[in-house]
DNA sequence: AACAGAGTTCTACGAGGCGTAGAAAGGAGG
DNA sequence: CCTCCTTTCTACGCCTCGTAGAACTCTGTT
């Protein structure tokens, strides 16, 4: 899959801690640390739209929202790195090997269906 | 971490393949299809030395071998996209929920050890 | 209708990673 | 000591990514 670069990473991080879609001048704004030219954040947004990360609607100032959620995100890399390998089994017992008792209590759960946010 | 580019993978998947350490000539014929010149391979192999993904003995044709196993190395990328989220417990939610009926059941038994390999 | 100002897209450039390999240096056997 | 294989040094072109100016497109206003 396409990887992100380090600013692209930010701006999602900004799009996924939003509760709606983001202008760019917003963006620009939540980024401000940075002191980005509004031309740069658009750049960053149209690359990560290439990559299909986001997506933006038609609305005059145009508004950007990730395609997926962070979660999605995450468990998708998840299963990505796990199915890259040929020993799938193996590289499972080694990830539950070193999850702690926490998440494996957790796990645990997911699997009998018993946990909250177990749907898909 | 430090993310591989096409030929490095290439490379590791061939040291992972073997059953022992491997030499840069051998890495180069193993790799015959590419044509490689046989100080593209060594420039290689120092790269990934660099990222820590080889380390070679004192041999004088130099033997290369991976400092992880396959298994080991996707692990802990998984642990790696894991802990990097904030939500933990969403992401192992959605990752739970992808998984394939054959591998939940074999996670459950890695979770309550009674799976082979369930050893750390 | 024409314009001004904000928003959007196009184009570009420099740094760094990676595939690629020649040139130079180092060591082992004859 | 000389030759040959191995290893290291240096280099270059391409591609991605951060960065942003230039050019273009709306949309509301006079």
């Amino acid at each position: 899959m396409a990887s992100l670069g380090d600013l692209e990473r930010t701006v999602m991080d900004v799009l996924w801690a939003a509760d709606g879609p983001v202008a760019a001048a917003e963006l620009r704004d939540a980024l401000a640390d940075r002191e980005l030219a509004l031309t740069t954040v658009h750049t960053v947004l149209s690359r990560l739209e290439a990559k299909g990360f986001v997506e933006h609607d038609e609305a005059r100032p145009r508004r950007f929202r990730p395609r997926a959620t962070r979660e999605q995100h995450a468990a998708e890399l998840m299963h990505e790195v796990l199915g890259a390998s040929a020993d799938r089994q193996a590289v499972l017992a080694r990830f539950v090997g070193g999850v702690d008792p926490e998440e494996a209590r957790l796990l645990r759960a997911l699997l009998d269906g018993t946990a909250p946010g177990a749907a898909r």
